[in-house]
DNA sequence: AGGGAAGTCCGTACGCCGTACGAAGAGCTT
DNA sequence: AAGCTCTTCGTACGGCGTACGGACTTCCCT
C-alpha cells in the first residue's frame, strides 16, 4: 500500500508544484487557487510558528472547511512541500556585479541565512524528501552555476556547495534554538542564568568544567546585547569560505583536471 | 501562567538531569528508575524513529500506564531532554595521543557525526532549549578545551567550536533527509528518478537548468553505490578545518592578543 | 501503635491532530 | 435534460499530550 499510495501522492505533488494539474473542467470552480492556500500557510507559519501548521488552522485562515483543503493538496506533507518551494522562490540570484566566486557564494549564503530567519519553520517541518519544485530547482541551478569556470569537476562543485549549504543550515538551527529558549519558555536570558545560578555556581566551584566556565565568562561579557547569532554566522561563514578558497587554490595549482 | 509553570518544570528537569531529586521517602518505591525510562525511550526512538516517541509508547515499553510516566518526567519535553543528555554521554573525549588541535577537532566532529547517525531522532525532536545536563556540559567542556593553549580568546574559541558543530549538524540533517526519502516513501533512488523521468526530461530538453543537469549527471555516475553522505561529510569537514587552521595561523602571526 | 502526609500508579476525559468516507451540490459535456 | 466530474463539507476514528482525581503504599511523627 505504502509504495503505491505515496507514489501517486508524490506524482500529484509534482504536478501541483509545477502547475501541471489539468484545470478540471467539469465540477464547480474552486473558490481559491493553490497559490492562495499555500501563501496563507506560509503567513500562518511565519506568524505563529511551526505548531500552527495544521490542516484545520490553514483551512480556517482561508475560509474553508478542513476537509476542503484536501482538494488543493493531497496531504499535509504535500502542502508543506508547496510552502517550502514557495519560500525558496524568495532567494535572489547573485547579480553580475559579483564577479568573484567568493562574493557570489557569500551573497548566496547570506540569502539562505535571511530566508531561514524569516521562515524559521522551514528548519522544523521534518525532512521528508526534497520537494523538487521549480523554485528549489532554480535555486540549486544558480548555486551550482556559481562555481563554474574554475576548473572544478561536477563532483567537486557538488561537494563544495553542499558544504556551504550544510553550514548555513546548521547555523540557522543553532540560532533558532537560541531564539526558542526565550520564545517558548518566556524566560529571558538573564532570568535563565539567575535560575540556574545555584547549580551552576556549584559546578563552577567544584571546578568540573574549567574550560566551559572560562569561555562562558568571556563570552557573556563580550556579547552584551549584540546579535550573537548573526555574529557567529558571519564569522563562521568567512572561515568556511576560506576553506573553500584554499581548496580551489590548491586545485588550480595541483592539476587541471 | 506560562512563565511560572515552565520555570517550575525547568527546575525539576534540571534536578532530574543531575539526579538531585530528593529520594522521596514517603510514598511507595518507584517501580523503575528515571534512567531505565530514559533508556527505553532512546531504544524506542532508535528503532522506530522520532514518531515513536510518545508518552503512551514509552509507557508501554516500560510496562507502565501512560500517566504513570509523569512521575518520572514532568512532561514529554523533559523526557526528551533527558534522552538527549543520555545519548550525548556516548561522546568520547579525544585521547592524549591526539596532540594536535586539528586531530582533536576532527576526532570530535566525527564522534558527533556518528552520534547523529546512530540516533537520527536527535535532529528531529524540535529545539526547545539546551538541556544542560551533565553529559552535555561535559561534552561542551571538552570541546572548548580542545583549542586551549593556542593563544585564542574565549570568544574566538566559542566561535570556532560553533562553526564546526554547526557544520556537522547541517551535514547530519542533509544525510537524514537523503535517508528518509527512501525510508518514508519506500522508493529507492532509481525508482524515484524513473518516476520523474518525464518531467526531468522535459526540463533537460528545455535547457532551463543547465548547471544542475551537468552537475547532476556527473554526480550520478561518480557515486555509484557509495556512501554519498559520508563522503560529503568527510570532504566538507576537511574544508572547514582548513578554514579554522587558516584562522589560527593568521591569528598567531598578526598579534598575540 | 496509629494517623496523616507524601508519593506512585492509573482510568477517564478534553481538546488537539491527520485524514478516510460518503453525501450534497455545482457546472461542464454530450 | 442527463450524466459525469469536481468541490465542499460533516462526521468519525484513532492517535497525541496531559489535567484531574481517586486508590493505594510507604514512611514520619506523634
Amino acid at each position: 500500500m505504502s509504495s503505491e499510495d505515496s507514489g501517486a501522492d508524490h506524482r500529484r505533488s509534482i504536478e501541483l508544484l509545477w502547475g501541471r494539474a489539468e484545470t478540471g473542467r467539469r465540477g464547480p470552480k474552486p473558490r481559491l487557487s493553490v497559490t492562495e492556500v499555500v501563501a496563507a500557510g506560509v503567513k500562518l507559519a511565519d506568524e505563529e510558528g511551526v505548531a500552527a501548521i495544521s490542516m484545520r488552522r490553514v483551512a480556517e485562515a482561508v475560509g474553508l472547511s478542513p476537509m476542503a483543503l484536501y482538494t488543493y493538496a493531497p496531504s499535509k506533507i504535500e502542502l508543506i512541500d508547496l510552502m517550502l518551494d514557495a519560500i525558496w522562490g524568495e532567494m535572489q540570484a547573485p547579480g553580475p556585479e559579483l564577479a568573484h566566486w567568493r562574493d557570489r557564494m557569500e551573497f548566496f549564503a547570506k540569502q539562505h541565512w535571511a530566508l531561514g530567519r524569516r521562515h524559521p519553520w522551514m528548519l522544523q517541518v521534518g525532512t521528508h524528501r526534497p520537494p523538487l519544485g521549480p523554485n528549489v530547482l532554480a535555486m540549486a541551478n544558480t548555486a551550482f552555476g556559481m562555481l563554474d569556470g574554475l576548473g572544478l569537476s561536477g563532483v567537486e562543485i557538488d561537494q563544495l556547495m553542499h558544504l556551504v549549504a550544510d553550514y548555513v543550515r546548521g547555523a540557522l538551527r543553532t540560532a533558532l534554538e537560541a531564539d526558542d529558549v526565550e520564545r517558548i519558555t518566556g524566560i529571558t536570558d538573564e532570568q535563565w542564568w539567575q535560575m540556574h545560578e545555584p547549580l551552576l555556581g556549584d559546578l563552577i566551584d567544584r571546578g568540573d568544567f574549567p574550560h566551559l566556565v572560562r569561555v562562558g565568562a568571556e563570552v557573556k561579557t563580550a556579547y552584551r546585547g549584540q546579535n550573537v547569532q548573526l555574529a557567529h554566522f558571519e564569522f563562521g561563514l568567512q572561515r568556511v569560505l576560506d576553506g573553500v578558497e584554499a581548496y580551489i587554490a590548491k586545485r588550480a595549482t595541483s592539476g587541471d583536471r
